[in-house]
DNA sequence: AACGCTTCCAACCGCCCTACA
DNA sequence: GTGTAGGGCGGTTGGAAGCGT
């Protein structure tokens, strides 16, 4: 049963006046305690609308229009070692939301990385996804979050990767690796950026190369295993952060906090 | 101009995690 | 140990806007 809808709380787009009340309510309140928000600011509307709306759309220094080359890139990064983590994603992208991050994917990226190059190229005007066996994409297990650092003993074995994962879930945990280890330069990234000036050419190169990552990864996993080196890796990514308590700057709610960006350059 | 189809994105939904009683 | 409430997340939806015919 729908509570909000029992409850005659108003959904649907946000007004200018119900984004009025909500920023000062806000501005007087700071954030928190969603559940008295809606009392507060006078809003008949329900704890979580008031959060979303707040979080995707009135918090100062949201950037909104399109998304730069740079940008692009570091989603498609990103994504590969992280999944569909769009929080986390977003936390590594200043002034975007998880929600704006998400919804890029599935309208521009998400094609694009599925659909091959040439496909696109014919289908410029009509590219939508065939719906074949192999395009159906079956769910993955819900992420988990861990929410201290003590828990970086989540890679204490490689088994807690591939435990209850699918076929698509261990490929991308091979890239993981390959990701730690190649450490792939700035250079490179932005020279395939600027090829074509939509981040294109980086994707197109990773799909025509996959056999070669696919066998990079597996070698590099075998080594892994005979060696336990991951988790210390991941471990010592993990203290060379050198970030006081209170200093994290925006890079919030990242609780394996791996310095990502230094894993790029 | 009108219609139908596609794309995009703001907002909602349901679930999970954590804290606390 | 159990139940509950609040916060947060990813997946999904619905309507507006854009585009082609």
């Amino acid at each position: 049963m729908n509570i909000a809808k029992s409850l005659g709380v108003r959904k649907g787009s946000w007004t200018k006046e119900e984004d009025i009340l909500l920023r000062k309510c806000i501005d007087k309140y700071g954030e928190g305690k969603w559940h008295l928000v809606p009392s507060r600011a006078g809003l008949n509307r329900c704890r979580k609308s008031c959060r979303l709306r707040w979080l995707n759309y009135l918090r100062p220094h949201i950037k909104r229009g399109d998304f730069a080359p740079d940008e692009i890139d570091l989603i498609l990064r990103l994504h590969k070692l992280l999944g569909n983590r769009w929080s986390l994603i977003a936390g590594r992208l200043p002034g975007r939301t998880a929600n704006d991050v998400k919804n890029y994917w599935n309208t521009h990226l998400h094609r694009k990385l599925i659909t091959p190059p040439h496909e696109i190229q014919e289908n410029k005007y009509n590219n939508t996804l065939k719906i074949t066996e192999s395009t159906i994409l079956r769910p993955r297990p819900r992420p988990r979050t861990f929410s201290s650092a003590n828990n970086i003993s989540w890679c204490t074995n490689n088994s807690m990767i591939t435990n209850t994962l699918d076929k698509d879930d261990e490929q991308r945990n091979k890239e993981i690796v390959v990701n730690i280890c190649e450490k792939p330069t700035r250079e490179t990234t932005s020279s395939s950026i600027d090829d074509d000036g939509d981040g294109v050419k980086w994707w197109t190169d990773l799909l025509e190369n996959w056999k070669e990552f696919e066998e990079e990864a597996a070698a590099v996993l075998s080594f892994e295993e005979e060696n336990k080196l991951l988790p210390n890796l991941l471990y010592e990514e993990h203290n060379s952060t050198t970030m006081q308590h209170g200093e994290n700057d925006g890079w919030d709610d990242f609780s394996v906090d791996i310095d990502l960006w230094n894993l790029f350059n």
